[in-house]
DNA sequence: CGTGCTGTTGAGGACGATCAATGACGGTGG
DNA sequence: CCACCGTCATTGATCGTCCTCAACAGCACG
């Protein structure tokens, strides 16, 4: 376990939290402290079901996930994707109301941490930064809903540019690399895979994308000019210090 | 200001105190000294902008309103409608992240009553019910944001009649007239006014509304089944008994 | 009795879905 | 090393939903 919490100052969960506000050392061991089951999740399968949503959730450690919900003929609408650092079912677990809706599912390999609710309440009346920090993310992600109901209503090309910003955003990368397929990004957008591919023959004639098999970004600023994309709703920053949440009794 | 407690308990905004938990006489006196301006808005006026959205917020005493932002191109993207009794502005009171995104506005002659932030604070401190109470009501604003992701990429019959199941739930009303016109509707579903109003002729041959011009809804079983609703996102009855709203200072 | 807003109707067109087939690529096992 | 397979990407053709533009009718208001 000590292992655990060294590799998690620097990995990726490690950021995360410093993101979030959890600098302190003992904060950040404590969060380490919380995190038991690991385990890895194959592709396509799901690695947090409705069911389990409101007693636990999940630190993605390693690869892509995606928030999901199946429409009532079976199609897959993806509400969020997720990559290494974030929690997963953390809306559920701020938001109980939402759990019947939505599932995660793995969209690569993924290598992933377990974390009690219980054992969460009790750890944040102990460090009321971890709160703080849950807090934040749940906002962000809430923000991120907002987003796309507006964005949902914009034509394909604008749809799937904004799509795109928002995973740079969020990846943080320096390549343009998003590690998702056309049919992810199809979900996501909800638009048809054969769609999203002359989308993205478009894309690449405008040339904001590489000609690449892969998804990579080659003109970041021609993409967000397109989008008419503005990354501040993705940044849990000074938003927020009033309001906090905390465990009554 | 007597009266106005008198008449807040037992007028739509009492109605809506208790079923957010607000019982005890003493609370809901407190929370009526909050309410400090009260004023009339005209139609088509804005109530709350974005810049006072983190200031403050409104009771709708009287009328209907909406939570709406303006798409680029002017066109109008409703949110979500507000009743009597509702919080307006509650949203990005609780969440500071959206408030650029929102403003809401009246659709018809309202009356409202406004609440401070800071006044807010100061008796969410002392009465931790209201605390408690906001928390539940911004849930369930949550709740059907979600919702209506889902709502967004269904053919528009059931996309409206979707909404127009929600609108009943929400004004709880014997008949089943609804007090919008198509235009909003159309805002509301991201529809052209002309295919609402075919959309509405269609309803109209299924016995679901009646050929008023008005919108009446006649046969609701019928509608929630072309919706495929469920009303259980919109009560936040159980959902909620260990988090809660805290000032953290 | 206009003026303005809402509702209604028709015609044409655009965007995106669906169906179907083919290509490109990576992995696996012979 | 090659054959085979599954997944993802690509392309063409057709079709349906919904939009836009335009005109008009009904109703409420002053």
């Amino acid at each position: 376990m000590q292992q655990h919490a060294a590799a998690g100052i620097v990995g990726p969960v490690g950021q995360r939290l410093n993101a979030l506000g959890i600098t302190a050392r003992a904060d950040v061991d404590a969060f380490w402290k919380l995190v038991k089951v690991r385990d890895e999740i194959d592709r396509g399968q799901t690695i947090v079901g409705s069911t389990d949503l409101v007693k636990r959730f999940t630190v993605l450690l390693e690869g892509v996930a995606c928030l999901s919900t199946r429409h009532e003929d079976g199609a897959r609408q993806i509400h969020a994707f997720h990559y290494s650092g974030d929690f997963l079912g953390l809306h559920s677990f701020v938001f109980p109301q939402s759990a019947e809706l939505s599932e995660v599912e793995a969209l690569t390999r993924c290598s992933i941490g377990t974390i009690d609710r219980d054992a969460m309440d009790r750890a944040i009346q102990r460090y009321p930064v971890l709160g703080r920090a849950l807090w934040r993310a749940a906002l962000t992600e809430v923000s991120t809903f907002r987003q796309r109901l507006l964005v949902s209503r914009r034509p394909a090309l604008q749809r799937v540019a904004y799509l795109l910003c928002e995973q740079l955003a969020r990846l943080k990368t320096d390549e343009g690399v998003i590690p998702l397929t056309q049919i992810d990004i199809a979900d996501a957008a909800g638009l048809s895979v054969v769609h999203i591919n002359r989308v993205f023959q478009e894309l690449r004639q405008l040339g904001v994308l590489s000609k690449q098999r892969l998804i990579e970004v080659v003109n970041q600023e021609r993409l967000q000019e397109l989008a008419g994309f503005d990354a501040g709703y993705l940044d849990p920053g000074e938003s927020l210090s009033r309001w906090d949440l905390r465990i009554d009794h």
